[in-house]
DNA sequence: CCCTACCTACCTACCAACAGGTAGGTAGGT
DNA sequence: ACCTACCTACCTGTTGGTAGGTAGGTAGGG
């Protein structure tokens, strides 16, 4: 039962954001009324900080993951990027929910959103300067590239439901999202590698 | 007076969402009490509409002169996209209250933001598609560079407070701004004129 | 085997705080 | 006499949270 809360408080906040969900409404979603919800949650601050430490704990889980995998240049890269690009996309409402965190600059509850991605964006920028001077990435502004590949991300998902109405038809689903990866791809592609090579 | 009000409730609506923000808290913020605002405005979803409203003629306004502008190829994408940097760092809240309604799809009132949006969007991929056949641009997807685009232009404005904590420093700033902005041109130059030749 | 004690998960009923909105009044300007 | 811009006082609904109770399961002791 406290899974099933998590995950409809889930989907609410990233919906309506946390002044826009009752508890009422999360409770009424998986069939219980508040009180009850309150004997295993002990307010909505806490519901909401532990729905938000569920998701940044998978995060970087997966995070961690992808960039431990191997390769050099733009081959890892490519492989660091489409698995935050299949991160994002199987998991919509937390992009949703993290976006309405950076919206207010993560003030919400004590949450430090920043003190826990600079680490990794620090990390991530060292890594491409030492590509550039290796000759393996043009000579490029490492925090702009990936400030451009968060937004770009977050974006298309973040406003999916926005973009719906651009493309005429569902932005997440599977053929659209394919094609997306792809423009990405070959974007970061142009971007970094020197020579005009093939994407594969 | 209600020029102030809705000043103020543009900030806050934007700041803390809809749900975030009590009339109270604008009224304070104008130095007024509550019933001296809805003297001026008839209700909530009134004053929130008319600040959407607002925005949205502003922002068709400077787009509409900005697709006026003339050229062809690269030299008009330039000179838009730069119009578009400037319209969303000149005002962030007005990006943030964007991102905001584009998050949950629009659904806030009866504001149709797809509907206002989707003619531009499909006039501008018709006249990259053009620019595909006359050999000025590269054969890309018109769809997924513009929202592209719009994910960039909008993610850095939108998230600038969280952003602030990776840059250290203020990402609105003239500097980083600067900065920022000759990134995204060299992005879609790079991504759209086939020769690898020179931004000017 | 049964009684008691306890626990979990839920409930109804209530509370204070705050929300948006209205009624009615006042001060000052035209 | 009227209008504008503001006020205090009040209304109703909703919010997060608490108090207190109940049904059902389980463990332990006589």
């Amino acid at each position: 039962m406290r899974e099933q809360i998590l995950a409809e408080a889930t989907e609410l906040f990233a919906q309506f954001g946390y002044e826009g969900t009752s508890l009422n409404d999360i409770a009424a979603g998986v069939g219980i009324k508040r009180p009850s919800l309150l004997h295993h949650f002990p307010s909505k601050d806490d519901l909401y900080g532990e729905v938000f430490e569920q998701i940044l704990s998978q995060w970087l889980e997966r995070v961690e993951h992808a960039m431990s995998l191997p390769g050099v240049g733009w081959e890892r890269f490519r492989l660091v990027l489409s698995a935050g690009f299949d991160l994002f996309s199987d998991y919509p409402s937390y992009v949703k929910l993290m976006r309405r965190e950076a919206l207010e600059g993560g003030a919400r509850l004590g949450i430090d959103l920043t003190g826990v991605v600079a680490p990794l964006f620090d990390a991530a920028v060292g890594w491409i300067e030492e590509e550039v001077r290796a000759g393996r990435f043009r000579e490029v502004d490492a925090r702009q590239v990936l400030i451009t590949a968060y937004a770009t991300l977050l974006g298309y998902v973040s406003d999916a439901t926005f973009i719906d109405g651009l493309l005429a038809g569902s932005a997440l689903a599977p053929a659209p999202l394919e094609e997306r990866r792809l423009h990405v791809i070959d974007l970061f592609h142009r971007m970094l590698v020197p020579s005009g090579g093939v994407v594969h």
